[in-house]
DNA sequence: TTGATTGCAAAGCGTTTGCAATGAG
DNA sequence: CTCATTGCAAACGCTTTGCAATCAA
């Protein structure tokens, strides 16, 4: 068993919930993944294992790990929710308007900027989540010009219609 | 006619759109609001002054002003998407996971790290979106020390039942 | 006239919930 | 036994859409 499944059972089973085979498989396959899963992408895996597991038990399964701080979800613009293990500090977002392309940006890109928010408003157990949106250099030269200013600052008098 | 609302008419009218009664009442109510506002308050509000405006024409002009850059959506967790009009710079947000107050924070925050990934990773027109999110001080001295724990990092051997 | 815009009602879709059955300690 | 957990199906809530009526250029 992989350490973070490991120690999500203990957490589990210090506030009195059980690493039923149902959590076990949905844990493991959120920390297989690479990347970020949407509800119906760990639906998909955890039945390829077993096809009897409910959605209704994923939804559950979850919010009880959110709860726990085993999960982190997030929302990108435009998108449904996405989960991942919390562990490691790669938890930020670079994500491209029109491929939806996800790059991970490492945490220590914000520097100390927590405490200085977590003292200047005296914020207790203070998380940062930062998405930038913006588009990725391929699509951005597979873009005409005029709609490359389409998507540029409002205020400049820019080719138009 | 504010200014905001006059410059909105005319990137509509630029596009090929009409500014309707509809849609100025719309972005007024965003405009003068200090905060966000979700779906539901934006009707609330634009249905006291006309209360024949229908819920799929808030939605249809929401998506329309968002496209057109003079709205900007966004989602905090656990929330429903909210919405605030697109100037000035007070974009970034510090919210409390109990009592869900809002604080605005400075764009200035983040310094020229828009500009570091546009270098870095070749994205084009960029936009930073930060949420802070923790226990603020009034509902953290509200919380037992038990509950605190629960909230802080699931590493530490802490009280447990 | 022509095409944009709206209201209404229905459909859509992701998520949550009540409840009886199951399973582990 | 007792309480956590699950699957199923129904309910829910927010959002989108088809369509006919309306409105402005």
């Amino acid at each position: 068993m992989h350490h973070y499944v490991k120690s999500s059972n203990e957490t589990l089973r210090k506030r009195g919930y059980r690493l039923t085979p149902q959590r076990y498989m949905i844990l493991s396959v959120i920390q297989e993944a690479d990347g970020h899963l949407s509800v119906d992408q760990i639906a998909e895996r955890v039945q390829k294992r077993n096809p009897y597991v409910s959605l209704s038990t994923i939804y559950r399964t979850l919010e009880l790990l959110k709860e726990l701080g085993l999960v982190r979800e997030n929302h990108l613009p435009g998108e449904q929710p996405h989960y991942e293990v919390v562990e490691g500090n790669a938890h930020h977002h670079l994500v491209c308007r029109n491929c939806r392309t996800i790059i991970h940006l490492d945490d220590a890109l914000l520097g100390n900027l927590p405490e200085q928010l977590q003292e200047q408003y005296h914020y207790h157990n203070l998380t940062l989540d930062l998405v930038a949106a913006g588009y990725c250099d391929a699509c951005w030269r597979g873009m005409s010009m005029s709609t490359q200013s389409l998507h540029s600052a409002p205020e400049s008098p820019e080719t138009n219609a």
